[in-house]
DNA sequence: CACCGTCTTATTTTT
DNA sequence: TAAGACGGTG
């Protein structure tokens, strides 16, 4: 995201100088209640805007990096940034960017930089990689590279054990970058066993992944600000070149990304965050939102801005979704109130099992629609873990309602889609050993990883590999990516290979057609060998499952548009958006507030901010489904209602008895026992 | 070194 | 359930 519109201002190409006009500013301004006019225009100096759900911070927020835009503050090579927290939230933001500065009749000096930390990172390591040790040719390891990474380490130096798994290796490894704690300092403090391990393999990971030019996801936000630390030009350099800084969804920042803002803004302090501690979610990842609360401390003359009025939701589900949140003792108490009419009760619905869950929401979706008129794209089902979309498509199927799974197995992590691009990641990056690995033995060559790692990785035993890569390496410098990953795929016969391997061998094969064309967006505007890398950068960067960088987001958005369809997703999924009617699926204890969060206070307190971000993307609707049965790995348990179910205030909700289906509403059941 | 069967163990959540 | 780890065989 946005790590491209930095050398194509072509979003925003209006042919026009642009005197700033009254009505243009008045145009930007509209529909902006006073409290976020204030917002908006208070450009100067850090702000902080601290409000709940639906409370137009997002929207404040657009408006004001088009303000900051329209009013020509920002000039020269200079540039505005906007941080988001997903590549989505960037799209929109540039989307709505875009017509409000068009509405208005400004063409903006500069084309703003929208992205989330890691697409801004990644800009940073762009140019000052050197600083940390790498090229520019670095490549970004993702969750599954880091893995192979760790196991091979953890052969290499002979740790293992009980509670040393490589995935809570990786975790640890992952907290301690982004609290950017380096492994010596780790090291130095470290008392279990489990940490004497993590501190040894931390180190070798650290020097691995240089020696193999390449970054993991957290190194795009810790990297930066260890060079920002230990360089001050460099620092200057991006201090004076983003001049105003924007941070949406604060409340989920963490260390590393508190201190990339803090120093990047440090200077010109023109600041401005948005955010709701109710809806801090990411504590997993590392995200805590006293950063967020203690932002006033940081900064000096901080504007604190409140927004109260929600525009989203009926009274009703803020009702609900105040009753959940109010238990939680962490958080800050905003006040939140609507215009808007009480609206349907909060539906609260019981079924056998997940598949009359399913089934029961399928047939109200389609009710919906044919008798409400609602369109698919205005319903949305939620749901806590991405097992649970299961049962949810199968019933979708069944009633042939059109729903499109958002998350979930991310398209560049499908094992065709990472072999080639393993190969081509190799062409760029002839250090990268994890590539190499992976690709050994795609197809088979008789040789083993361990064998590889015997051989210190020379490839002389097996010249046609060789030969191979120095080829794609030559046809890399000179010919566009579709027409290298042409010629790899022809060289390995990976069609082939494909159909010997998996039985699915036809839909894989379109999604390599899939890669290819949006490979071709970026041969399109770049020169050989830059549009593969910037195709490697940002197909690495780009997480969710359908949505791309901005080089495609014309012809995915078209696509998008197009399928009116039901959202399934989860909960995390789901934050900042809204839908008509919402469904929460299995509001169950074990589930909902996840089992593994019953131990620990903080965690049950994620879990209800969880249930909150869930309940307010509801505008107009809001069932919130639980079942008597449920399918845990493999054996069916039973289940009971989430806790949180009995936090709505009964007066706002409507019981219904959907377990047996078609079958009328049994009235008569013991609903506040369930 | 590849293949196969068996066993295990994990399932939050994502940039 | 289902993917991965492990161990034994050819
Ligand atoms: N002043 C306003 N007048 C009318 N509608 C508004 C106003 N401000 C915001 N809205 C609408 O309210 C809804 C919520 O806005 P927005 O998504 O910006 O809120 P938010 O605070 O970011 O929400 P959340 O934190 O829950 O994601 C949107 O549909 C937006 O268009």
């Amino acid at each position: 995201m946005g790590l491209l519109n930095s050398k194509k201002p072509i979003t925003f190409i209006i042919p026009m100088p642009s005197p700033l006009s009254k009505s243009a500013i008045h145009k930007i301004l509209t529909g902006l209640n006073n409290r976020q006019k204030e917002a908006v225009c208070h450009t100067e100096g850090p702000v902080l805007i601290i409000a709940g759900a639906g409370s137009g911070k997002t929207r404040t927020l657009t408006r004001r990096l088009a303000y900051i835009l329209s009013q020509n503050l920002v000039v020269g090579d200079k540039r505005a940034l906007a941080i988001t927290f997903t590549n989505k939230a960037a799209e929109e933001m540039e989307k709505r960017v875009t017509i409000l500065l068009k509405d208005a009749g400004i063409s903006p000096n500069q084309a703003p930089f929208i992205g989330t930390f890691h697409s801004f990172g990644a800009k940073i390591l762009h140019s000052a990689a050197d600083i940390v040790g790498r090229s520019r040719n670095y490549s970004i390891y993702d969750e599954e590279d880091a893995l192979a990474l760790i196991k091979r380490i953890m052969k290499e130096l002979e740790i293992g054990g009980e509670k040393v798994t490589p995935a809570a290796i990786r975790h640890e490894i992952s907290r301690l970058k982004n609290e950017i704690i380096e492994p010596s300092v780790y090291a130095a403090e470290t008392s279990t066993p489990f940490e004497k391990a993590a501190a040894a393999i931390y180190a070798r990971y650290e020097e691995l992944l240089k020696e193999h030019n390449a970054f993991d996801f957290d190194d795009l936000i810790e990297k930066p600000v260890r060079i920002f630390r230990s360089s001050p030009a460099i620092l200057a350099r991006f201090q004076e070149e983003y001049p105003y800084v924007l941070v949406d969804e604060y409340q989920d920042t963490n260390v590393s990304q508190y201190q990339l803002i803090k120093l990047l803004a440090g200077g010109h302090q023109n600041i401005c965050v948005v955010g709701d501690d109710a809806q801090s979610i990411y504590r997993w990842r590392g995200a805590d939102f006293r950063n967020f609360l203690n932002f006033d401390r940081d900064w000096k003359d901080t504007k604190v801005v409140k927004l109260e009025q929600n525009y989203r939701s009926s009274k009703n589900i803020l009702k609900a979704a105040d009753g959940v949140i109010s238990k939680n003792v962490l958080q800050k108490k905003k006040k939140l109130w609507t215009q808007n009419e009480g609206g349907s009760p909060v539906f609260v619905v019981e079924t056998a099992n997940e598949h009359e869950e399913a089934r029961f929401v399928a047939g109200r979706a389609a009710e919906l629609m044919s008798e409400r008129g609602l369109n698919p794209k205005d319903i949305a089902v939620f749901y806590r873990t991405n097992a649970q979309a299961r049962s949810l498509e199968e019933a979708f199927l069944e009633a042939n309602i059109p729903y499109r799974i958002v998350g979930g197995v991310k398209f560049y992590e499908r094992r065709e889609i990472k072999d080639v691009l393993a190969y081509l990641r190799l062409c760029v990056n002839p250090d990268d050993r994890v590539s190499l690995e992976r690709i050994i033995n795609v197809p088979p060559r008789g040789i083993s990883k361990e064998r590889l790692r015997r051989l210190d990785y020379n490839l002389s035993v097996i010249p046609s590999l060789e030969e191979l890569l120095d080829k794609l390496k030559t046809l890399a410098e000179i010919t566009p990516a579709t027409e290298l990953i042409f010629h790899l795929v022809k060289a390995i016969d990976y069609q082939k290979y494909l159909e010997k391997e998996y039985l699915n061998a036809d839909d894989r094969w379109e999604n390599l057609m899939e890669l290819l064309s949006l490979a071709r967006g970026f041969d399109e505007r770049l020169e050989p060998p830059r549009g593969l890398r910037a195709f490697l950068e940002s197909v690495h960067l780009m997480q969710e499952t359908d949505h791309a960088t901005s080089e495609h987001r014309r012809l995915l958005m078209a696509r998008n548009s197009e399928t009116d369809a039901v959202s399934l997703m989860t909960i995390h999924c789901a934050k900042g958006l809204e839908f008509e009617v919402v469904f929460v699926a299995g509001c169950e204890e074990g589930l909902l507030p996840h089992a593994r969060s019953l131990l620990d206070a903080e965690e049950l307190e994620e879990e209800r901010r969880l249930a909150y971000v869930a309940i307010t993307r509801a505008k107009k609707e809001l069932y919130l489904c639980f079942s008597r049965q449920r399918l845990l790995f493999g054996s069916r348990e039973p289940a009971i209602p989430s806790q949180f179910i009995y936090d709505v205030p009964p007066e706002v909700t409507e019981f219904v008895a959907a377990n047996k289906y078609d079958d009328e509403v049994d009235e008569d059941e013991e609903y506040i026992e369930y």
